[in-house]
DNA sequence: TATGAATGAGCATTCATTCAT
DNA sequence: CATGAATGAATGCTCATTCAT
């Protein structure tokens, strides 16, 4: 997405290999990013802020990211990449079908709940973030991968005969709604149950995609 | 949830009854605001663009709202009284059960068609507005009425045996999440046809909420 | 130059008509610009001094003038405004040939001894203005009027006679480099008596340009 | 005029002997300054990219030279240096008088030519470096030795009675200024011939020098 | 010798708000 | 009622310099 080379900077340039200790910072300053934003929502998450929680001075993030775009497309980048990573193989070792359906329901609760504020600093990321000319600088184009994760796992269960004929891109939108929504719901009542949710939620979707009975 | 009284003696106060002219200028501050907010997001929405855009001075709009929170909170305000008069009658017009689960998804549907710059604005507030100490200044309070809504409908399809016996509140938030994507995902696809997609998210909220058949 | 409207601002556009109160703040803060870069250099002016001087905030400044640049454009435009109004017409009275060239010798002079501080500023915005890419903003192009207004002088002295046959435009570029010369030899030592140079060097202009005698 | 000992025990002093390869390093910074210098002025001249140009770590300047003040003046003294040693020999070669002044106004030219960058550098530091008061870290003060060669030139064609009775300093100050000029204006047009405009220069300069013709 | 890392001051600019007219 | 003018805080960013390794 970014390509230019850092014209002057000083930093360290993007596509360079990086250093133990440089990486070590990055991660740092990233997860200083996201709790910030989690906290304190994507317009006041300041790089002052940001520095502050890090405990580092504001030329620090400057030295290390190209700028601030930068920094939040590495918060985007680390936090699609961990649910992918956490989530992907769980779901794919259960075959497809039902229970692949189910098991990705309830993981991705269970990741929800174990990655709160990562998952806070993405939407907020997502509702906030523009390019110059106002247009958002993510949106769903970015949630493709996942769509077409679902899909391939609905298609595959409609062509075994355990799911009905339904258009596959249309309940792979509702299910990311349904989980979006699910954790919406938890961030703002931290007792509620969001694993009793999920069951719901399982239920919901199978009695939604499987074959009429019989 | 605005509680300070104005701090300056100018302009009219909250609770004050308000001339005509000073209604209008309201409505049209209310309407360029949201405008702004859907084209540039809640962060670019500054109140010098609003007030461009509503072609007025900068200066009108502190003189008729409180400030920019009172101005954000009267969209809000706005949107929502839309919808609920739009979309209300027409689904307590069919009784309750299945026929209002399906004019629900469908009717929210066109409402979102025919206003998507409001309900964008509204999305883009939701997300972005914060109280001075930095938490959501909008949230799942604000959507409480209409899950509400959402369950009585749910509660007497249930008593009147049409319904499964699922949790209403699950339900109700995984129907306005699926709504949300419907529109986030028409939003970013202008040709997209949402009319299907509703009729698809009808067909399976159906299936996910019908007792079972014998 | 600059031509985009602006795109958010507060203040007035450039184009646009402009109050009585408006242009006497305009031309306040365009002298305490001249004032800052003549006493600490183009790199120095920074707005935040400009504005200690003209006992304003940083912010009038923004919302007076489009930007940093549009400011030192005008500090541009006023100074050779001024040159021009001033110098122009004494020398036009003189018909042409050896007079003139004395009399815009001397008047320079003059005028270089009763705006300092504007030429300094000029001289300063000139040598340090940048474009974004690194390239000069300001240069010899600009020097263009003048150097014809001079050309046209000398090729109406030679046409009658009174002049030689040299190259009109190594003469112009000759005479407004002494002219520079002079003027930085004076302003590096404040008792320097200026009008006995420019008898000088109008002395050697006459020699270096006049017809051979016989 | 530097006169503060460098504040970290660091690296080699100012006046200590310095090894060859401390040396070669030196050189290669200065030659990076120059051309960094030459291409974005004195303003966007920062370490990084001098450094960046040289190919070396930002640090290593730091290590060679007390402080960008003192690589500067290095360029400044290189600079000079360089013209003292080309031109100098040449113009005393030529005897005084008529020769010399001509021969020095050619030779200036040709100089010019074959070293644009260092002495578009030479004018950048001169019209950009200040001291931390504000004031002209350079200026007329520099071109002294300048000027009082060519005084010296200047006296003995008087004495000779090649040249007529004009002041000298006025005379020096302005050839200074009229081949500053020539280099500004072919600067500014890579294409236009100075070797030409040097020929023109020495010319008038003859003209208004020389003892009237019997 | 050389480097990468870090700092903190300073920069131009944008913003919501206030206020006299 | 409406405006234009002004404010001062905050923002992202660049820079010369320092310093441990």
């Amino acid at each position: 997405m970014r390509s230019e080379n850092r014209s002057t900077g000083q930093g360290p340039g993007e596509g360079k290999r990086r250093s133990f200790i440089e990486e070590a910072r990055r991660a740092q300053i990233i997860d200083a990013a996201v709790e910030t934003i989690a906290e304190f929502g994507y317009v006041d998450a300041s790089l002052a802020r940001i520095a502050q929680r890090a405990d580092i001075s504001k030329g620090v993030i400057s030295y290390h990211f190209d700028g601030k775009d930068e920094l939040l497309e590495q918060v985007v980048v680390q936090v699609y990449g961990a649910i992918a990573e956490e989530v992907g193989p769980k779901v794919r070792a259960r075959g497809n079908g039902r229970e692949a359906l189910r098991t990705h329901i309830l993981e991705v609760a269970r990741h929800m709940q174990s990655h709160r504020a990562r998952l806070l600093a993405l939407t907020a990321i997502f509702a906030g973030a523009r390019t110059r000319d106002g247009s958002p600088r993510y949106g769903q184009a970015d949630n493709e991968p996942i769509y077409q994760g679902l899909e391939s796992m609905f298609r595959r269960g409609q062509e075994e005969g355990e799911f009905r004929d339904f258009d596959v891109r249309v309940m792979a939108v509702t299910l990311q709604g349904a989980l979006d929504s699910m954790f919406s719901y938890w961030v703002a009542r931290p007792e509620y149950d969001m694993e009793d949710h999920a069951r719901e939620l399982a239920e919901m979707f199978d009695r939604a995609t499987r074959a009429s009975s019989r």
